[in-house]
DNA sequence: GATCGGCATGCACACGTGTGCAACGCCATT
DNA sequence: AATGGCGTTGCACACGTGTGCATGCCGATC
């Protein structure tokens, strides 16, 4: 037999009863130094530790995990919001549940785990969550935050940039470098960030006196997506001076499609992406976009995370977060010389 | 009162007994179709969901959670590894538990949340985790598997690529392109895989009849740390014909390097990666590399440890990953001309 | 019709821990 | 010396679940 010690084991060495060991892991419990010490000695030399699994199972708080959907996890910075989100979770003495989600699983399997598992929370960063996973969590009443989501259950806290900003920004860039005729890159229908994004683009296009030339789509918001997207550009819009990409993959691959077509940089239109990653800084692209910071952004939901628990009765938060331009030089040149 | 229901409630209203609950939850216990039904029913109503924190106390086996220890979630590579074992974890059963480490963390907070949870194992892929976790997780009988590690401990199973392979392949694809005098870019002494690699490659260089002609070094072995070593072939290493990078963003911080000195393509070094990164492929770059499928290391890494926990006792296995050579521009063209 | 077998069900215990309550011992104060 | 108070300790119960064992029931077989 070599199941791990438990408390008895302990207590047994230690020659007192179990309740003083369960008090010597207990901070702020009664117990005198010398009896501690004693059982601390015997803990380590039986190399016991505190089974947490029964320990939350006592509490009423129901356990320090907290679940992490996510999907795309190949997308840099979805990876660096769950590297931060994690650490923030483990430096707050939570442990957090990875659950990878992908278009098309069975939500009910996700909602399973999570409840199974009486996680004290949620955090959502999948693109396209299932809307049951909402309405499970508030059933339940499963502290839920949502990155970038709209809003689907009014018990859930959101987190999100602020995309009034950024599709007004990203048309401020344009005109800063002297576009008048310009065209959105990316799909008709993608997420709920995206989306927004662009309504406000296209507002502020006609606020400042541009039009939108049309709107070029690849099958999918990436790097791949962007190469077919340029292909369409040379081919039928090639009388635009300027591009917006629904992000800095779809824009790296547009600039790609480009350079593939023997395009000279200095008569390429000019680009202004979104998210910054780390790429877009390299010098093989010095791709102008739009920064939302990961760091924010994991404190934020970090911050409502813990709120919702704390505040299960308050109202659910709503974060905005700002975003920020970053200019490089992809508007710097303009094809008008 | 709000707390979740249990299975006594459940029972109380199926009008059966407790243990009925439990058995309607379990596969293979016997119980009449129609109890079945009833209980279900009942379940549905109230919302009950099997406490799996509970279930798995009075189990022997400690529990379904398993220990993914993870640094450098940022490279492109190791998220996605992460999203492929997270998948395969759930896929099998578990649950995947992110423990996020890095350089100068506390090992013991590690380990405390690996024991105190009861993980039925753990995958570390962390690129310099400490020993201590492996001893611990020997002594106390966690099943173990290491990625691309040195062996420390003889009872973790151990999943490695085939450093010897790529280190040849490396210096095979130099000489094919016409090389003879090559450099190594990365830092002397950096993570096993890429230190078993580098020795491989100057042994197989001495077998072709190559010179090594020194080593540049950048303070990280990333884009940032490209972009310098550019800087020091260009100044003290120029009349070298060949160059391989420890991984593929140095390499892409090379090639930006030099396109940032304004060297053009032809003239640039014949140049070999190692990873294939997603980023390897794009246009602007096209990396000749090495390639170590994820998808193969993620499962050779779930095999592994299933092994583990169903044979504690058998010799833990040591699996070698192929990998490929993935030949693209930097190869094609070399500055003879 | 009696016996046997199989299936469904309930009782009770176990998993490992936290904690209220009461008892106990010790010291200081009166 | 008696008493009060306080810090320490143990008992017992609770958390939510799985399961061995015994019991009861029903149908089938001899």
């Amino acid at each position: 037999m070599n199941r791990p010690p438990r408390a008895s084991d302990v207590a047994a060495l230690a020659g007192v009863s179990r309740s003083a060991v369960s008090r010597a892991f207990t901070d702020g419990a009664s117990v005198a130094p010398e009896t501690r010490d004693r059982i601390m000695a015997a803990a380590e030399e039986l190399g016991y530790r505190v089974n947490h699994l029964a320990r939350s199972l006592k509490e009423a708080a129901p356990s320090k995990l907290v679940a992490l959907v996510v999907s795309d996890m190949d997308h840099s910075l979805r990876a660096r919001l769950v590297d931060l989100l994690a650490r923030g979770l483990v430096a707050g003495g939570f442990r957090p549940f990875l659950l990878p989600w992908s278009q098309g699983d069975d939500p009910r399997q996700l909602i399973d785990m999570m409840l199974n598992y009486n996680v004290s929370g949620a955090i959502v960063t999948s693109d396209t969550p299932p809307e049951e996973i909402s309405h499970q969590c508030a059933r339940f009443g499963v502290p839920l935050v949502l990155v970038n989501k709209a809003p689907v259950d009014a018990r859930a806290a959101r987190v999100v940039q602020d995309t009034g900003a950024a599709g007004r920004m990203a048309a401020h860039l344009l005109r800063e470098a002297g576009c008048r005729r310009v065209l959105y890159a990316g799909q008709a229908r993608a997420s709920f960030t995206i989306d927004e994004r662009r309504r406000a683009f296209e507002t502020e296009l006609g606020a400042l006196g541009m039009t939108l030339a049309g709107q070029v789509t690849g099958p999918s918001q990436n790097h791949a997506g962007g190469l077919i997207a340029a292909e369409q550009y040379l081919t039928e819009h090639h009388n635009v001076d300027g591009v917006h990409c629904a992000n800095d993959f779809l824009a790296l691959g547009f600039i790609d499609g480009l350079r593939r077509a023997g395009l000279q940089a200095r008569n390429w239109p000019t680009l202004v992406g979104c998210d910054d990653i780390a790429e877009a800084a390299w010098p093989a692209y010095d791709l102008t976009t739009i920064r939302q910071d990961p760091g924010l952004l994991a404190d934020a939901c970090l911050d409502a995370l813990a709120d919702r628990i704390a505040h299960p009765a308050n109202q659910p938060e709503l974060q905005v977060l700002p975003v920020a331009a970053v200019r490089r030089a992809t508007t710097r040149k303009t094809n008008i010389d």
